[in-house]
DNA sequence: TAGTAGCT
DNA sequence: GGAG
């Protein structure tokens, strides 16, 4: 039985106070396909491999990153864009798994956007020290689309501002499964992972990855 | 400025 | 030495 939004915000703190509308974080949503998800991982990695991709201001990022679905998001001195080909192999992203497809489309429904259909999805690795400092999601075509984050693996520390970098962030512990959803007023805001702590995690060892989906073209 | 260094 |  597909657990309902309700079902969710019911087990957790209120962060619609927090976060505003179309905002939702619902835990322990990935966790059912958890297998599935991560073969469909290591089948994505295993065709574009993840790297470390560098900051238009030349510095190597500490998660690495690949990308499935018809386009993927790519850095370099060149700047932040999204890309239909994998720079490093030189074909055409790997195909979005249907899992992927579909726990994002589940998710985007429970949050209010049940037309979503991701285009893009960004898949990033961390290891322990690995970061992302605060930033806004701005490379998208259309920011009336939200933004579906699953976080897998070890636990972190999201961060989440408002729409100037200088405004207070609020820090939301995050842990294997639970899927981040925001849009609306909050599509733009800035958000950023603190430097993951060492850890193992039965599902994928001593990492926690993220799947990133967004509607970019 | 999707980073880092350096401070409290 | 970690957190902010």
């Amino acid at each position: 039985m597909t657990p309902t939004l309700f079902d969710h915000l019911e087990q957790q703190e209120p962060l619609s106070k927090e976060l505003g509308p179309g905002t939702a974080l619902l835990r322990g949503l990935a966790q059912d396909h958890e297998a599935l998800i991560m073969e469909a991982l290591f089948a994505v990695a295993a065709e574009s491999p993840f790297r470390h991709m560098v900051t238009p201001g030349g510095f190597r990022m500490s998660v690495a990153m690949t990308n499935c679905g018809a386009l993927g998001w790519v850095t370099d001195s060149k700047g932040y864009r999204y890309a239909s080909m994998d720079p490093e192999t030189g074909g055409p992203w790997p195909a979005m798994p249907k899992v992927f497809m579909d726990l994002a489309q589940q998710a985007a429904t429970l949050a209010g956007y049940p037309t979503f259909i991701p285009d893009a999805c960004l898949i990033n690795r961390y290891e322990p020290g690995a970061r992302l400092t605060l930033h806004q999601d701005k490379n998208e075509n259309d920011f009336a689309e939200p933004i579906v984050s699953v976080s897998l693996g070890l636990p972190a520390v999201f961060l989440f501002g408002g729409l100037e970098r200088s405004d207070k962030t609020i820090r939301l512990p995050i842990v294997h499964g639970d899927v981040l959803v925001w849009g609306g007023p909050a599509r733009l805001c800035y958000h950023g992972i603190n430097p993951l702590k060492k850890g193992s995690h039965p599902a994928t060892g001593g990492y926690r990855f993220n799947l990133t989906f967004r509607k970019a073209g």
